[in-house]
DNA sequence: CACTACTATTTCGATGTCGAATTATTTGAC
DNA sequence: GTCAAATAATTCGACATCGAAATAGTAGTG
């Protein structure tokens, strides 16, 4: 289903890039989700127990940039987590405005519970490249993922 | 940043590659926000202009599949678009059931308004790859997005 | 010490997202 | 024609998501 836009060779070549890009990544994360492989976790959830699981405790803002969501909105998350008994906050001592990540024993069984089949779903979703086609698709992404030079003036990640 | 799990080599492969592609495709639909290229309007009401600016009329269902996403969003989402004089809603005079939906004169505008930068910004963004390197990274998307085949029967994909 | 600037997190309001249940309508079986 | 099943869209409740504003705390300047 490429772009019906009327554009120029280079415009169209990289719409149609862009929507097999997203298209892939949104239908495989629909497999994985149609799959259960993460229980009855959230993805959000299952990102932010799977960063302390292999990470280890983190604070709030360190895990927001881990997984890459606002800090408003790993507020929700880490409050459904703890609500569910997954996750413990603790004060810094030294430094109150910071909150320490734990995962508690119930959250690293829960990852531990679902990871490896998350792991297998992948591994199975992927075996339609071969081992040279994923590490071609790595790099590509990678390339594009840091994206270009542009201004740093106006480009206020928070990373 | 590549996973920490300790796996077999097939599976840190796999969940290097997942990690790329994910983080590549979020990071370049962050930096499009960023870049403000739709205005005002959020992505999936873009995408539903965008859609029936490129297809033509269509049918609630339609534009769901078309984007991707459930009927029960895009109540909302067209709830809003209405509101706000950019898309129209018309019954079916044949099959009262089925929702029609036309870009009003607004709309028309507001997509040919943000439409041409957002184009911009994505040949920008893509500049990063050679033509080739887009058309590999097309291509093997293509193959991943489309996914093995499996089991139809636990497969209610609604497309 | 007082004041200001900065930093970490949370709160708030709006939007998006999903699945399940609901409503309205059509279609098919009898 | 009537009733059941199917279909299109909406409503509802829960969660995610963001940006902006608020809150709480730290640090630097004088």
């Amino acid at each position: 289903m490429p772009t019906h836009f009327t554009g120029s060779r280079v415009e169209i070549r990289t719409l149609n890039t862009f929507i097999k890009l997203t298209r892939c990544t949104n239908s495989l994360l629909v497999r994985l989700a149609e799959r259960n492989t993460i229980g009855d976790l959230t993805y959000s959830q299952f990102a932010v127990l799977e960063a302390l699981y292999h990470l280890g405790p983190m604070t709030a803002g360190e895990v927001s940039q881990k997984i890459l969501k606002s800090g408003s909105n790993l507020t929700t998350v880490i409050d459904n987590l703890e609500r569910d008994g997954l996750v413990r906050r603790e004060r810094d001592v030294n430094d109150r405005r910071v909150i320490h990540l734990h995962l508690t024993g119930a959250g690293s069984s829960k990852l531990e519970e679902v990871f490896p089949g998350h792991v297998s779903a992948l591994v199975e979703e992927f075996s339609v490249l071969s081992a040279s086609e994923q590490e071609m698709l790595g790099a590509l992404c990678k390339k594009l993922g840091i994206g270009i030079a542009r201004d740093s003036s106006k480009t206020n990640v928070k990373g």
